[in-house]
RNA sequence: GGAGAGGUGGCGGAGUGGCUGAACGCACUCGCCUGCUAAGCGAGUAUGGGGUUUAUAGCUCCAUCGAGGGUUCGAAUCCCUCCCUCUCCGCCA
């Protein structure tokens, strides 16, 4: 959510920046304007009759004390209320136009962010060629009870994958926590502000299962609950940046996504997934983005899987974030990069819609900003392990680094 | 799932229709005072929005007592719905 009072001042570099995203957002953004306008014409009129109603109600109040007749009094107030209520209806009304548009606004980009998705750095060597995850792997995951059970894109895990997938995660937990991120089990399922909140709804809802009987949506991602865990607060700038690193399910729907990447768990409806979410100032984003990307490419660097960093198209960035980057890694048997983690500077856009700021020394509260990046999601990157560990007779030895955490040396069928 | 109780400012806690943006206490800030400390005295301390303004300064108006509706000339106070917290019973990983 844009900032109206700093939007209406000065609108064009908020309509041009929105103009790159071309999904015609500027024009929601310049619809914004006019109903703000509009508003601002309302608004002083129905205060001004606020204001005598007020003073009128002190005048019956003082009346009835003084055990004078307040008759008078109160007919005049009769008559300011019903002369109130029309133009009060038809502020309620255009604020809530105003309020529904405002939400559909996305974050405009960051100046830096790309025009086209464009390759900025490149680490490790590629294998040429190799087996895919389930011709190595395929004796630990049941695809076929996956879809008996649950459907098409569900799978099970088992063994020594489960051994793996549980090192990963005691890994990245470990590695964060030295990070200063501190570990959290959130909820999957949450309320509608939570979603409408990180800027998911209303954008993505095809994308999200949504309970019959409750009131309750499964989140794609811990970003979405990490967010609200300081819905409506006004945070301590002295204990920024607050980092958080959430281990949880994830769940998405994969609507329009039949047919393609249908081999294994590459795409799935639930994964589990390790997220980085950082509160922190205006003034500290930028270097907490440029920090999460480290912190990501670090992991890759510690699995020793080859990848590329990427930054991402305007058009692809979602409604939340201003700037993104995504870490490809490189898989033998597709021969190309795919998208393994993330990380988003969402700016004020996501605190704003949640109400979340921050107040520094005697000074007033600011709108805080927050960053969410993917530490690790466990099904791919157990994928681009497999891939890229694979020997040649079909085994797969894996990184060193996890088996102190309980992951076998080899993973294979002999 | 059943039965109750309750949600007021940073915290505790008054307030059952007008004099309450909100008593009182605590905490905090500034000043005074006491050769340190403590105590004491005085003043102040919410958030959002509109107008004015070069201004995120000041002034002013409006709104806010969990949220949203309703009754009323007038609601923290009455009614309805929802959310949340707590207690007891049941169930349960």
């Amino acid at each position: 959510m844009l900032d109206l009072k700093t939007v209406r001042k000065d609108p064009d570099p908020a309509l041009a920046a929105l103009a790159r995203r071309k999904d015609g957002s500027q024009d929601r953004l310049a619809e914004a304007l006019q109903l703000d306008e509009r508003r601002r014409e309302i608004l002083p009129r129905s205060e001004q009759i606020s204001a005598e109603q007020n003073a009128a109600n002190d005048a019956i109040a003082q009346a009835k004390r003084d055990g004078a007749d307040a008759s008078d009094a109160i007919a005049k107030m009769k008559e300011i209320a019903a002369e109130g209520k029309a133009l009060k209806a038809e502020l309620a009304e255009v604020e809530e136009r105003l309020a529904t548009v405002m939400g559909q606004v996305p974050n405009p980009p960051d100046p830096s962010a790309a025009d086209e998705d464009t390759e900025i750095s490149r680490w490790g060597e590629p294998l040429p060629e190799g087996r895919d995850h389930i011709e190595l792997a395929g004796h630990l995951i049941d695809m076929e009870a996956g879809a008996r059970v649950a459907g098409s894109r569900f799978a099970y895990l088992k063994g020594d994958l489960v051994r793996l997938e549980l090192a990963i995660v005691q890994f990245m937990m470990d590695k964060l926590g030295g990070q200063g991120f501190t570990p959290v089990i959130p909820p999957v399922l949450v309320r509608e502000r939570a979603l409408y909140g990180t800027g998911f709804l209303p954008d993505t809802e095809q994308q999200i299962y949504r309970l019959a009987d409750d009131d309750l949506y499964l989140t794609g991602t811990s970003e979405v609950a990490l967010a609200s865990l300081h819905d409506g607060e006004i945070l301590d700038e002295a204990d920024l940046p607050l980092r958080y690193a959430g281990f949880s399910p994830c769940f998405r729907r994969e609507a329009g996504a039949a047919g393609r990447d249908t081999v294994g768990i590459f795409r799935v409806h639930q994964f589990e997934k390790v997220e980085m979410f950082v509160f922190c100032s205006p003034e500290q984003g930028l270097e907490e983005h440029e920090r999460i990307l480290g912190i990501e490419e670090s992991v890759m660097q510690d699995l020793q899987i080859p990848y590329r960093v990427v930054n991402i198209a305007v058009d692809d960035l979602g409604s939340s974030a201003a700037k993104k980057y995504d870490i490809e890694a490189w898989l033998p048997s597709q021969k190309q990069y795919r998208e393994l983690t993330s990380c988003s500077n969402t700016t004020d856009f996501q605190a704003r819609r949640l109400g979340i700021r921050v107040r520094g020394e005697g000074g007033s509260p600011r709108t805080a900003h927050t960053l969410n990046g993917t530490a690790t999601a466990l099904g791919r990157t157990i994928i681009a392990i497999l891939e890229n560990h694979q020997q040649p007779n079909g085994m797969v030895r894996l990184p060193e680094v996890l088996q102190k955490y309980g992951a076998p040396a080899e993973i294979g069928e002999k």
